[in-house]
DNA sequence: GTTATTTAGTTTGTATACTAACCTTATCCG
DNA sequence: CGGATAAGGTTAGTATACAAACTAAATAAC
């Protein structure tokens, strides 16, 4: 091995990237039968959850730029997963719902999602995961 | 908090996908004034500590798409930071090297990423420190 | 009550990421 | 040797990510 990969080996970045990039790329998988993103099904599951949120309160819920999920959500709604209607309080905003087709679904691919974190973490022992989502939780929030 | 906010704070993907865009958000402000962002400047590194390496080593090393690489390399060529040879033995493959700016800069963005890797794991114990790096290389390698 | 400032979203531009298709050059194999 | 196959990179296309500039609407300030 080089000596840059020892180095990788210790950085906290680049651990938390390429853990995060495995862990994408094997969930993306799951999610392809739906035609559907990590994103565009974390923002349609966030939205089964709790019907009307506008765009901001997503942003922050989802930590996502709000310039990102203008494009999500424009995606999804081209796509026929969610609806946007004028907000009646604030006519800059726009609140956004599942379609049916989404509500349908939603409830599966949260399903897949929770079957898909604890095979991810499968060599992992119930202390040890517990600790990981501790540990990032710490780092997130 | 809404219901979806528990749900994400046990998923292990969007941990590590949230942990990892905070550490890289914050790392990339410390590498503006170099002109680099995260990766490009991973890039230089490995190739200060081994220089000559080809694209599909760095691939490897770096856990990178050589999609992804190819974009990366032309961008630091073009700015100057590295410089491609042709390898002798592989008419298909180029030798890269580090320019010499790049060389006197390297030691320094690798000790600025050392310095912030400490500070963003600055809450945790030493013990906690190792314990997280462990189990992010359990997942990756 | 009009001006100044904020806030909600969109748009533009740049840089990852990855798939798929492609071009070259190497290598394998009969 | 010569054709099939594989390997090194590039290119095209799509989707995050985020900064910065912008529009429109709401709120603050005086």
């Amino acid at each position: 091995m080089t000596i840059i990969h020892n180095e990788l080996k210790d950085c906290a970045v680049f651990l938390l990237g390429k853990a995060y990039q495995k862990a994408h790329g094997e969930f993306k998988k799951l999610l392809e039968p739906y035609g559907l993103t990590n994103i565009q099904h974390l923002v349609v599951e966030a939205l089964a959850h709790e019907p009307g949120q506008t765009a901001g309160e997503l942003s922050k819920i989802l930590i996502l730029d709000k310039a990102t999920l203008s494009g999500v959500i424009q995606r999804l709604h081209d796509s026929g997963w969610i609806e946007k209607r004028a907000d009646e309080g604030d006519a800059r905003s726009q609140n956004l719902y599942p379609t049916a087709k989404a509500l349908t679904i939603a409830k599966e691919m949260a399903q897949e999602r929770q079957r898909f974190d604890a095979e991810f973490l499968g060599g992992f022992s119930q202390e040890e995961r517990l600790l990981l989502k501790r540990l990032l939780r710490d780092l997130i929030w």
